[in-house]
Order: C-alpha cells, then sequence, then structure tokens
DNA sequence: CTACTTATCGAGCATTGCTCAATAGTGACG
DNA sequence: CGTCACTATTGAGCAATGCTCGATAAGTAG
C-alpha cells in the first residue's frame, strides 16, 4: 500500500536512494492513505512520523514539507477517515430501520477502523472537534430518518447521546458477539424510539 | 499542591538543591496526587515526567525509581482517579431516581476531571481496560438498583451502552447547558427504562 | 543549453522516556 | 557518640522523536 506502482518502486530502487520526484497532490494522498491505513492497525499517537515517512520511503523531513506539524497531518488523516465513515454510513433508505441496519452492517464489516477513529477522539482537542463533527453530521442522518425537521437542543443532544450508546452497543456485539443482530436492532430502534418521544 | 508543608519547602530551598528525603509511601501519594490535578487541565499523554518532576521538585530519575515506566505512573493515576470516580457516585439511595440524581450531581460539580478520565480512555489499551473496568463497576451499580441479579450478557451490554449515552447527556448538559436538570434527568430514566424493558 | 522552481534530503537541535553509577540522608546497632 | 548498612535522591548520558534549515537535484520554461 505505501507504493501501489510497482514499476516506479522498482526505478526508485535502482536509481539511488532519493525519491523519485512526484507531484504535491499524489504525495499528500499518498501520505494520507498511509496514515488511514496506519490508523486500523494502532491508535493515532502511536504512529510517528518516522514510521510513515518509511513506509512511503521518503526523509522525515519531506513529511513537514507537505505538513507543517504532527497534528496537521493527524488532523487530516482523521479528517479523512471520517468522510470515509460517513460515506460507509450514508443512509440508503429513509426509515430508521433502514438506517440501524445499515449502521449495523458498516460495523460488522469495518468495526476496526471505526474503533480507530473513536478511540482517537481523546487525544486531544483538536482530534475530539473532528469527532464531535463526524457525529453531528449523523445525529443530522438520524433527525432527517426521523422526519424532524427543526429539532430542539435538547432533542440533538439525546439524538446525539442516542449515537454513543449506539456505537457501544454495536461495537460490544461486533467484538465479543454480545447478542444477535436482530436483539440489538430492536434494541437500538426501541431506546432511540424512547428518547425520542420523551423529549418534547 | 506540590508541596502542602511551607516550612519543608523553606528547609529545601535553604539547604541545597537536593530535595527532602521521604518515605516512599508518601512520595508516591504525592506523586499521583500531582498527576490527579494535571490530569484535570489537560488530556493524559501531555503530562510529561518532566513536568510532574518539576511539580514534585524532584529529579526525573525518582520518578522512575518508584514507577518503573511512565504508563505504570499513568495507569496508577489513572487507576486512582477511577477509584475517586467510583467513590464520588455511590448510591446513596437504591431506586434508580436517587441514582441518576447522584449521577447528574456528580457531573454537575466533576465533570472536568470526569471528562479527563473517560477522555483518557482511547490513548491506550491498558487505559482503556481501565476504563472498562470502571464502566463495569458503574454497570453493576446500575444493576443492583434495578434489582436485576443475574443478568443476562445481552442486558449488561444494554447497560453498559446506556452508561455512555448517559455520560454524554450529562456532559453536554453540564458543558453547554442543553435543557434543565428536570429534562435531563427524565432521558435519563426514561431510556433506561426503555433499554431494560426491551431486553428480555 | 540555461535558468528557475521546488520536491527532496541530510545534518543537527530540543524534548522526552529511560538507565545507571554515584551521592548523601536516615535509622540501627554497638 | 561513632560507624555502618540501607535506600532515597541525583546527574550524566543514551535513544527515539518532533521539527528546522540550508543544500541538492529533478523536472520545466525559455
Amino acid at each position: 500500500m505505501a507504493d501501489a506502482d510497482p514499476a516506479r518502486a522498482r526505478q526508485r530502487q535502482a536509481s539511488g536512494r532519493r525519491s523519485a520526484r512526484q507531484s504535491p497532490a499524489e504525495r499528500r494522498k499518498q501520505l494520507i492513505g498511509i496514515g488511514l491505513e496506519m490508523l486500523t492497525t494502532r491508535p493515532l499517537h502511536q504512529i510517528t512520523i518516522d514510521d510513515v515517512a518509511a513506509e512511503a520511503a521518503i526523509s522525515r523531513s519531506l513529511l513537514f514539507h507537505y505538513f507543517p506539524t504532527k497534528r496537521d497531518y493527524y488532523a487530516e488523516v482523521v479528517r479523512a477517515a471520517s468522510r470515509r465513515l460517513l460515506r460507509a454510513t450514508r443512509v440508503e433508505g429513509e426509515t430508521i430501520d433502514d438506517l440501524v441496519a445499515g449502521f449495523l452492517s458498516f460495523i460488522e464489516r469495518r468495526h476496526e477502523p471505526y474503533i480507530a477513529l473513536f478511540r482517537s477522539a481523546g487525544t486531544d482537542d483538536w482530534v475530539h472537534e473532528i469527532f464531535r463533527d463526524t457525529r453531528a453530521a449523523l445525529t443530522d442522518q438520524v433527525l432527517t430518518a426521523l422526519d424532524i425537521d427543526a429539532p430542539s437542543e435538547l432533542v440533538r443532544a439525546a439524538v446525539g447521546a442516542w449515537l454513543a450508546y449506539a456505537e457501544e452497543l454495536a461495537l460490544e456485539w461486533a467484538q465479543h458477539g454480545t447478542g444477535t443482530r436482530d436483539e440489538i436492532h430492536a434494541l437500538l430502534t426501541g431506546a432511540l424510539g424512547c428518547v425520542v418521544r420523551s423529549a418534547p
């Protein structure tokens, strides 16, 4: 994954130690891709610049040429992960059942990256902010599926908190197999209905 | 907070640079106390050994004399924070209303340290483990308050996930004033009732 | 071919987690 | 009171890591 083009890699190795000159867009894409992949195997703060640079076969300095700071790099990686998550959970149908089913399917397939993303939430304020934005977008999806046009602050907060409930329960199911898929599904929709019903 | 005894501090400054010899128990207590205090103002991984040592007016080396590794130190600090949290949320009454009220009061008074603790959850696996233990203990408290003796795995998971919901909603209320206390209380008890009712 | 832009690198600095041998309080025992 | 063992405490130093800066060379325009 560090280099999708074997020919280029061969050329690089043959021609000397200096990495082949690439367009900034490609390099950035490559570096963020490496970050995304690494994020699935370790927590964010364990991804060192050296690791990324080595994986990309470039020098540390070059990474700082593209990202002024390690945090900036992290932020872009996390943002990319967030976009990926939102794209993957985009509601297909319009009902809550469809939405919950889609969410569960997503968690079933990709709980590792999901865990990686939202376990990174605590590492620093700016990560947490990106994480909150992501959850806000998910909250909007849920609210539209619920046909709630102008929710009060309280309802928004309650639905956002329900997402925390859903994440926790779905991950417990995906990781340790607690309950059947139908049971989890019923728990999620039941709790959501309860939440919106009791929040006027 | 670094030195509660001004006389000792003065003596230390006057007599030279070497810190006054103390009993291991006192030192450990002092160091963990410093960690606890720092945890309220910054995320866990931003607490450096240098900071702690400086605050305690000792050398870095001494800290490694008491804690073999930074992680061991962190772990003890986080464990202490967890104990503190569990003690503060211990159920006074026996009903769910009492429990929720106590939880809200606790969050109202001490949401900073609480945030600090559970935002540290993602930093590393061992922190996350301590965090899970804490939540498991809280889950037990809720289950006994619900008069559920032998809960199924699914019910335990659901109640644990409800704690995530409660944390999220209570923190939103405490930090941004979303909703009144009564509204939050109603949302929490309502959702919990719904959860246990729909989990057979 | 020349000149210019800039992608890329190597050397080096500061911080930080950590090790180890040396130093010096402190209490015990004669 | 003197001495001795114990250990709390320290400073010097190592390796990893985030980051800076000047130099180099790979492309591109003319």
